[in-house]
Parts: structure tokens; sequence; C-alpha cells
DNA sequence: GCAAGGTC
């Protein structure tokens, strides 16, 4: 066996272009958890096997330990100091263990990873995983390498292969230093405001008030626009115009001073120019001019142009891009760089738009004329300009696809196309001491202008002057005008301001511009303009009373500029973050104490608790009412306690029959999800929020009721409640390890809904009703279900409609039910007389502790 | 329920 070389890229794409280009296309490819292309050949000397893999971005992110991650018992501020975890950052993927799987027992690693700090962060990543299953060579040989490549192109990666470096340990320190300064900032600032605010007020319709050192920025342009135009105060201005004809066309001659804004000054100019009587030409100039074809596409610029001229957002763009990408109509949609590499085929690209039934003559031309060399550009290292990659018309693509491919392929034919270039000629006249001028300009030669109309150059016309001579003028207007307060920022401009000021990748400014919009900060609006709402306003004007710093793009540049130091070895990484964390600590500690002025700016616009909702449900602590509010995140609040309760989002939430919980006197209420496979389930709004059973494995049950830590009676092990888990639970769930829990309001069409997973299980849909009994199947021990069958529809055979049976064992049941999103439904074999019967009846009351799980499970066999 | 950064 020849020694193996695993080499790692970044993303699926780049595994397979350089597995292409290495082997000379003769490699063979597998599917593992990703693909992995294989060929061989030669690596320092000796004959070897190479294995070309990828990651999918981040092997790991970056978190709170669990003990961190209750709202309700950590202090925001702590989290300043808490240790931090990484864990698989999509853990679905399996690339950790995909990684381990291909890099056992190879010889040499070589780290293919994008060539910008976040690559070099991956590269670590990688490392600490494949390393440690490589196979073990004497000690002074090294193992793992790292190509440096500024594209992907043949050339290049042929260069990075015969000159590999070793991996930069300070530039995914740098990255390190990052991802734990935006962690902590941002959640800990989220988590304060969120609770703080949301204790208060009814109407701020956003689930959670996040703060970010990208996001609060991005927010804190759009309002900055906002205050612009809201303190804007027009002003009038006057214009002296003089108005001629000339060779029978008639002009308006443009005034050298612009705009006056006193109007008798404007009067008296306007007097000594109509006593002059007519206009002297006292100049003339002719320019040739020209217009600049643009550069090669970058995501940015595609974005942008994306929202301003085809009216399509940022985020969707990215996804139509991302689309045209893997179906090969386009290049890679996600770069920096406006320069095409040397290596480019311009020809070869556009040969393929040749027989384009609407711009194929137009690259036949361009092919013909032989000179279409593109401007410099920028090249970022990364991925070249965004080009067509195949030939397409409109019934092929159809909608946005369509119109971002014609714009993506007009633009690379402009962007080898000649310049636009015209005549200027400009006329200057005088009259009574006053200077004018008038301008004309005549295209001589289109240039890309023809495969982009819409920036084409119009001509104007202008007669024939000659220096000397007199234009008589008709009438002299005094033109009055106002100031106009300028215009919501525009999405294009939003993400021209963000990129300027650091905010932000290409990858991530969709992402920024998605997020204030989804926490009801701001709203795109008509013409793509972002427009902040109360709640963003409010918000930025509160940083600007506070620390004006936290809104400030600046933020942004202080933590990029800290981890620099980082990445060029100029400071460690522990002191960095150390420094770093201290002064946000600090201006943290700052807002905390001064947080009643941002209160006092969302008092004057938001409405208090007390004063929002409907009355609901009884306390069980005061037996008020309390207040459902019903505004994002809907949740209940009791105004004599003063105490919010959280409650499940995105359903509806109904008072259940007026029944209490036996724990706490609080009244149930039902939660159900929308649609006709919505589950539905009671819960009590005490238990949910304080999950009662404490300990051992139940709260293990609380924690597995979702995220929120909410506790519905579905999840409750309350031996004797007729609501609980216990008293309403059937049998496990055969998808998750959930159980499934009769929906008591689902009649008329019967169901079981799991109590963790989508998975339903439809009972007899013809039944009057049908209940939970204290009995157990001897066969599999499910719970035993009583139906009351309908007395006309009864499949019973002498009409009668009381049935008992079990849902997996009892073979009229059995064939009567029908399960929804979930793969079968039936009993395990073998399972006959073991294990079921444990778990009900026997929990203990709230604080008495628990030694045991409540859970009915197959799981045991 | 929280950040920002990769990429799908």
């Amino acid at each position: 066996m020849p020694p193996t070389v695993l080499m790692v890229a970044e993303k699926p794409s780049i595994a397979l272009s350089i597995a292409t280009m290495l082997s000379s296309r003769q490699m063979n490819t597998r599917r593992s958890f990703l693909e992995v292309h294989e060929f061989d050949g030669s690596f320092r000397g000796s004959s070897v096997r190479f294995k070309v893999t990828s990651v999918i971005g981040h092997v790991l992110s970056i978190d709170f330990p669990p003990k961190y991650q209750n709202w309700d018992t950590t202090n925001p501020f702590d989290l300043f100091e808490a240790p931090t975890i990484k864990s698989e950052a999509n853990p679905k993927a399996h690339v950790s263990k995909h990684l381990q799987q291909e890099g056992r027992g190879c010889d040499y690693l070589v780290l293919w990873l994008d060539c910008d700090r976040e690559g070099e962060n991956i590269c670590f990543e990688v490392m600490d995983i494949v390393v440690p299953v490589m196979r073990r060579s004497p000690a002074p040989r090294q193992q793992v390498f790292r190509a440096r490549f500024s594209a992907v192109s043949e050339s290049d990666i042929r260069t990075a292969m015969s000159s590999l470096v070793e991996p930069n340990r300070n530039e995914a320190l740098a990255v390190d230093a990052r991802q734990e300064i935006d962690l902590k900032v941002g959640v800990a600032f989220t988590r304060f405001q969120t609770r703080y605010f949301q204790g208060k007020y009814g109407n701020l319709d956003s689930s959670v008030i996040s703060y970010g050192p990208c996001q609060t920025p991005t927010l804190g342009f759009c309002v900055d626009r906002h205050i612009r135009i809201t303190t804007f105060s027009p002003e009038p201005f006057w214009i002296v115009r003089p108005h001629g004809t000339k060779s029978g066309q008639q002009l308006i001659f443009e005034w050298d001073r612009g705009r006056v804004f006193d109007r008798e000054i404007a009067v008296v100019f306007q007097k000594m120019v109509i006593d002059a009587g007519s206009l002297k030409v006292t100049a003339m100039n002719k320019k040739e001019e020209r217009k600049g074809r643009p550069n090669g596409l970058n995501t940015v610029d595609m974005l942008k142009v994306a929202s301003s001229a085809l009216n399509i957002g940022p985020h969707h763009a990215m996804q139509v891009a991302e689309r045209l990408y893997t179906q090969g109509y386009i290049s890679y949609p996600r770069t920096e760089s406006t320069s095409y590499p040397s290596s480019f085929d311009i020809r070869g690209a556009l040969s393929l738009q040749r027989n384009h039934p609407i711009w194929g003559e137009y690259a036949q031309s361009l092919i013909a004329s032989g000179s279409h060399a593109p401007k410099a550009g920028v090249d970022a290292g990364d991925h070249p300009p965004i080009t067509p990659m195949r030939c397409a018309n409109e019934a092929e693509l159809g909608g946005d696809a369509w119109r971002l491919y014609e714009y993506v392929t007009r633009h690379f034919l402009g962007s080898v196309s000649p310049d636009c270039k015209f005549t200027r000629t400009k006329v200057l006249l005088s009259a009574g001491g006053e200077k004018f001028s008038v301008s004309g300009r005549t295209v001589t030669s289109p240039g890309f202008t023809s495969c982009m109309p819409w920036l084409a150059v119009a001509d104007e016309n202008l007669p024939t002057f000659s220096v000397g001579e007199s234009i008589r003028f008709g009438e002299v207007e005094l033109y009055q005008g106002r100031t106009s307060p300028p215009d919501y920022l525009t999405e294009s401009e939003l993400i021209s301001l963000m990129e300027k000021n650091g905010i932000g990748t290409d990858a991530s400014i969709p992402v920024h511009i998605n997020n204030i919009c989804e926490r009801n900060y701001a709203q795109v609006q008509s013409g793509r303009r972002v427009v902040p709402t109360a709640l963003g306003i409010t918000l930025i004007r509160g940083y600007q009373c506070i620390d004006v710093d936290l809104c400030l793009p600046d933020i942004r540049r202080f933590i990029e500029q800290q981890i620099t130091l980082i990445a060029k070895g100029d400071a460690d990484h522990a002191a960095v973050v150390q420094h770093s964390l201290q002064e946000f600590a600090t201006k943290f500690k700052y807002f905390v104490t001064e947080i009643e002025r941002m209160n006092a700016l969302f008092e004057a616009q938001f409405s208090p608790l007390a004063d929002s909702g409907r009355a609901l449900c009884k306390c069980g602590k005061c037996s008020r009412y309390m207040k459902y509010i019903s505004m994002r995140p809907s949740r209940l609040y009791c105004s004599t306690c003063e105490e919010v309760y959280a409650l499940p989002q995105n359903g509806q939430i109904k008072l259940y029959k007026e029944l209490t919980c036996p724990l706490d006197n609080f009244e149930l209420v039902l939660f159900s999800l929308a649609g006709p496979d919505g589950k539905s389930y009671p819960l009590c709004p005490y238990c949910y929020n304080n999950p009662p059973f404490e300990g051992g494995k139940a709260s293990a049950v609380a924690e597995a009721a979702g995220k929120g830590g909410g506790m519905p009676c579905t999840h409750c092990p309350h031996p004797t409640c007729r609501h609980s888990m216990i008293k309403q639970g059937v049998c496990a769930c055969p998808e998750c390890d959930g159980t499934l829990v009769l929906d008591v309001v689902s009649a008329p069409k019967w169901r079981l809904d799991c109590n963790k997973c989508s998975c339903l299980v439809y009972l007899p849909h013809n039944a009057h009703r049908i209940s939970t009994t204290d009995d157990r199947c001897d066969e599999c021990g499910s719970v035993i279900l009583e139906v009351d069958f309908n007395k006309n529809t009864t499949p019973l055979k002498d009409g009668t409609t009381l049935h008992k049976g079990c849902v997996l064992c009892d073979d009229l049941l059995h064939s009567l039910i029908e399960m929804k999103h979930g793969k079968s439904f039936s009993r395990r074999p073998g399972s006959r007389g073991r294990g079921r019967g444990r778990g009900r009846g026997r929990g203990r009351g709230r604080g008495r502790g628990r030694s045991e799980d409540p859970k009915m499970s197959f799981r045991d066999f």
C-alpha cells in the first residue's frame, strides 16, 4: 500500500476542482458523508494515493456551556468571563466523523482551505480532528502542510502544490478571538435588553431585542438617515436661468453660481443679466470623454444591482445565484474579486454566448474584434469574478433566475467590451459679469453600453457656436426651488455603506440586513428602501443617549483591529481577548446602570405590559386574571404579581376549560399550532416556566421539552393529574425518543401527537369519544384506549359502540389508524411482557425528587 | 430565544 495523502478543501466544489486539476481528470469519486476524489500520484518524491475531500465551511462553532444557557439563572454580566465550548457547527452533516474516517491511517494532510483568516482557522479545526487519527510517523517528519493558492486555476493549484507551507496559527487564533468576543458581547447585551424591555412593554413585536457588532451598526445607518430626514428643514433657493434660441433650438443656459440662498441677491444678479441684453460666447471646448466599462462582477456589486435594478433582495439574490451556480449556469457566486485571472479564458466564455438569440451577435462581434481586455480590477485572492458558464434563454430559466443570469451575462460582455466614447462640447458664455454655460455631447462609440443599454449615454445636440458671438436671450427666469430631504437608504446604498465600513462580509451582509428586518427593527419598503421601525429608531436613539459607540461602525473596526494584532503576531491571543472583553464589560456595566435613559425613550413609544393584551386565565398566586399578550413574543403577564410567563410561540393560545393545575392552581391554557395537522396540547403557565420535577431524569425531561425550556402538560410526570403525560401518554413515538400523547381536543379527527417531534397518529375518525384508561396492553405495555364509536358508523359487529384495545396490538384499532410525518407505526416483534408497565402512576409530587424516568418507552428493549 | 462567520 502506498502512503496516503488526505487533502481537505473548504467546500465540495473546490475539492472537485482541485482533484480534477491535479489528477488530470483521472480520479475516482465516491460518496461518503461528503464526496471523496481519489487518484494516484507523486508527493515529495514518492508514489502516493491522494484523497481529496472537503468540509462545508466551519466544522465547529462556539457557544456557552449548558450551564450558561438558562436566561433566568445566568447573569448576562457573567458571560464575559464564562468559559466557551466548541461543538459541531452542523451535526447533521457529520463532517467531523467524515474527517476521522478519511483521515484514519493517512500519512500526510494537505490543507486546501480558502486563503483567508477564516480558512486558516478551519485548517486548525481540521487538524484537531485529523492529526490524532493519522499514522504516526517518525518524530521530525512533517505530516501537515498548507497549500496557498490565490485562484482555483490549474496553474495556481499546481504552484501551490509544489510550494506547500505550514498553516498560520496566528491567523487562526485571530478568528478564535473574534468568535469569542462576538459571542460574549452579542449574547450579553441581547439577553439583558430582551429581558429588560420585554418585562416592561407589551407591543415591541420582536421575539428578541438583539444586539450585535454588525447588525446594530447596520441598523444605525438606517436610523441615521431617518433622523436626517425627520430633522431636515427645507430651504428656498434661486437660480438665474436665461432662456434662448439658437438655430431654432430652445436652450436654457446653466448659471455658474448654481444656487443662491438669498432672494434679494438673486434678483440683483437677474437684473444685471437682463440689463446686459445678450450672452456673449467667451470660450468653447471640445473633449473626448469616455465612460469606463465595468470591472468583473463580484458578489457585493451583484447584490447591489439585484436590489436596485432587478428588485431582488440580497438574501433572495444569493439563493437564486447559488442555484444558477449549482446548475452550471454561472461561476461561483461568492467572490470579492473584480479582476479576471490571467488564465481566464475570455474567448471561450464569449464563445459560449455566440449563438444566444439576444446577445449572440454582440458576442460574435467581440470575438471578431479580438480586443477585449478587461479592466484591472481588484484581485482578492479568492474566486474569479462571476461570469456565465453556459448559454441559457428565458424559457429555460424563467423569472428571477433568468433576470439575474441575464444581468451576469450582460455584465460579463460589458466588462470585456471597449469603453463608451463620446465627445463633449462645452460653450462658456457671460452676461453682465455672470458666467453661464451650455453643453452637448455626441456618442462616437457606444462600446459596452451596447449590451448594457441602461447605462447608455444619450446624445445631447448643441447648435454650433463661435467665440465672440452674441446670443440674444428671451426670458431670464428667476427659478425658485426648495432643498429637499434625502430619501431613506436604498438596500443598495446600505450594502455600500456596510462594505465601506467593514461591516460583515460578502456572505454575511445579506444576513445582517435580513436580521434587522426579522427583528422588526426595519422594513424594506417600495423601491427597496430600508426604513427603520419605531423599535429600531428607539433602540438606536437609546444607544446614542447612553454610549454612542455601541451603534457606530467603529465598534466592528475596533474588534477587527484588535484581532489583526493577533494575526500579525504582534500580540498574544489571550491578552487581546482579555483586554477587549474588559473594555466591552465596562461598556456593558455602564449600559446597565444607565438603561433608564433608554427606557425613557421606550416609555414614550410603547405600551406597558399592564395596558397590553386581554384577560385570559387566572394566576395561581393571586387568583386574578392574567393578560395574554399576543404581540411577539406572545406571553402572559400578571399585573398584580408583576410576573411574565413565557408561552410557546407561533400558535394559538386559548383558555382550557377553566381547568387548573393541581400543583400551583394556575388555570391551564391550550396551545395549538395552525393547520389541519397542527398539534395541540395543554400547559400550565407556571409549570411551563418553572418545571416542577427537579433533579435527576425529570429535569432532563423538562430540558427535552424544547429549547425554550418550557414544560407543557404533555411532558409532565405528575402521577395523578388527568392532563399529565402519565395519564394521557399512550406509547413511545416510533420516530424519536418522545411519547405519543392523546390529543384531547383533536375530536372529531382523534389522534395521538408526539410530545417531541411532528409525528402524528390518526385514530379511528368515526369515534364519538376516545380516552386513555388505567390499563396496559399485555402484549406491548401500551396504554389501553377506550373508544366510543359513533352509533351509525361503528365498525363493531352487533352495532355496539364501546371498544377497548391497544393501538398497536388490537387488530381492529390498528387497522383504523393512520400515521402522518412518520415512517411506520407497528409493534416491534418480541416485545411481549417486557418493560412497558413501569413509570405510570409512580411519579411523585413537586420537590420530592424522583428516581425513575416516568416516560414509557420501547427503547429499553 | 442570543453573535458573526463559514457553506448547503
